[in-house]
DNA sequence: ATGTTC
């Protein structure tokens, strides 16, 4: 992208001015080499994004953006109810509820040092991974439905977890306003058994150990140096596909008949109001709950690995955040709090301490985000700031994309990556070499890159730097 | 991301 057709605001902020259709301006985080290398289809994604009704103050891509369908990965759009705002497929993206949950094992890296290798290989057979993968839990009839309202919690209460897990997630583990009617039979089907599953693409469960602290409040979040901690990354699996799926025909429609222009298939939206935007807004709620319900699945599959291996070790939740959401929350609007509809794709919540809209125990660091870098680089712990608020509380949420997929296979064989992860002392595992490729570390941005961006920019305060020790791959 | 182009 040709950063001088866009306008300095600080080092860390570029704007492109409303133009043509656009409501408000596109604002772009980042330093000038990161969004010099983005391509140029955010700002044009912005720009429809920005056209669409009820938008409020600006359409926003975070530093680790890059195209997506319809919206930006790594793209925040907030709509106000009051002024004919929308909700939009596209503004949360197929994987509904994709996100990271952060566990600590309580173990230092010498202890975990001579065990890992064991670990690996039970973490690959006891965690099912891989595009169409199965081999999670059968729900009893009707059950689906309370996974899909009750979330994490519905795992809780049947054994797979604590309640001191679930303080520490996204409004305790069940997002609000689901109803399970609103998702689809096709859906339902394929959900069959991939509850506690991992997926492929950049899916992935890493083991990790903290380089670095970079905080002192880090310990407030229980990190230290060479701590131990393990990285999910999963979402809603073939459920959230479906339900993105079957509302992009419903949201189309309703486009049509309040004559909002869609330039592109997936930003399909409906008014805040509409009937179809408040069934969209229930079959999301349910995506998120079964992918808060997954990783919990997830841990307590990693629970049973670490009996297996490391008996006696107590594995704790430390925090989880999703990135692809679209949220009633309440926002400063000129001067007065507004209840508005935040998308946020490829991107994370980070509101600063003292926030009633995080958990309690999050509320004297503020909101604990995990960057992912690709499989193979570092991972940085961020926590919100108060003047996260510019950009409606929210930051990045992992390297970003650099080459396409189709571009990163071209690049590196999936054996090559695998020599070269392994050189370096990463235990990798994998059933997909070809997703290897996919997901090279020279396919991604330079996670300190846009880490810098993102804290220089005023979003967020580093407070860890991990290294990845070990990673299975979906 | 994804029953890997319904």
């Amino acid at each position: 992208m040709d950063a001088s057709n866009l306008k300095q605001i600080t080092p860390w902020l570029w704007e492109f001015p409303t133009a043509g259709n656009m409501r408000v301006p596109a604002r772009i985080y980042g330093d000038r080499a990161l969004v010099a290398a983005m391509d140029d289809a955010v700002i044009r994604q912005l720009a429809n994004v920005a056209a669409l009704p009820g938008i409020v103050r600006a359409a926003l891509a975070m530093p680790d953006a890059h195209s997506g369908f319809g919206f930006p990965i790594g793209g925040v759009a907030a709509f106000d109810p009051d002024q004919d705002g929308v909700i939009c497929m596209g503004g949360v993206g197929y994987d509904i509820a994709c996100g990271v949950r952060v566990l600590h094992t309580g173990l230092r890296r010498e202890e975990i040092q001579p065990h890992l290798e064991a670990l690996m290989d039970q973490f690959q057979l006891l965690v099912p991974a891989g595009v169409g993968g199965t081999g999670g839990i059968q729900l009893k009839a009707g059950e689906l439905d309370r996974v899909l309202v009750q979330g994490a919690r519905w795992a809780v209460k049947q054994g797979y977890g604590t309640r001191e897990d679930l303080e520490r997630l996204e409004d305790g583990g069940a997002m609000s306003g689901a109803v399970p009617e609103t998702v689809s039979d096709q859906a339902r089907k394929r959900e069959k058994r991939q509850l506690g599953t991992l997926g492929a693409g950049n899916h992935y469960l890493e083991i990790q150990c903290v380089e670095e602290v970079l905080h002192p409040s880090a310990g407030l979040l229980g990190v230290a140096s060479d701590d131990v901690l393990i990285s999910v990354h999963c979402g809603s699996r073939g459920l959230g596909h479906q339900i993105g799926t079957d509302y992009i025909r419903i949201l189309g429609e309703a486009a049509r008949r309040h004559r909002i222009p869609i330039p592109e298939k997936e930003l399909v939206c409906a008014p805040i109001r509409s009937s179809e935007a408040e069934r969209y807004y229930q079959a999301m709620a349910c995506g998120a709950n079964y992918a808060m319900a997954n990783r919990q699945m997830i841990v307590h599959l990693i629970r049973e690995a670490f009996q297996r291996v490391l008996p006696g070790v107590q594995v704790r939740t430390l925090f989880e955040v999703n990135h692809n959401t679209c949220r009633r929350e309440d926002h400063p609007v000129e001067g007065r709090s507004r209840p508005l509809y935040v998308h946020r794709k490829g991107a994370t919540r980070a509101f600063g301490p003292e926030s009633p809209q995080i958990q309690e125990p999050f509320r004297r660091t503020g909101q604990p985000i995990l960057v992912g870098g690709s499989m193979g680089t570092d991972s940085y712990i961020l926590a919100g700031r108060e003047s996260s608020e510019d950009a409606f509380a929210s930051t990045c949420h992992g390297s970003g994309r650099a080459l396409s997929r189709s571009q990163a296979l071209k690049r590196t064989p999936g054996r090559d990556v695998l020599t070269q992860l392994t050189s370096r002392g990463i235990l990798i595992r994998t059933n997909h070499l070809k997703g290897l490729a996919e997901e090279a570390p020279a396919a991604y941005k330079d996670i300190h890159q846009v880490v810098e961006a993102s804290t220089q920019a005023g979003l967020t305060n580093k407070f860890a730097r991990l290294s990845p020790l070990g990673c299975l791959k979906g």
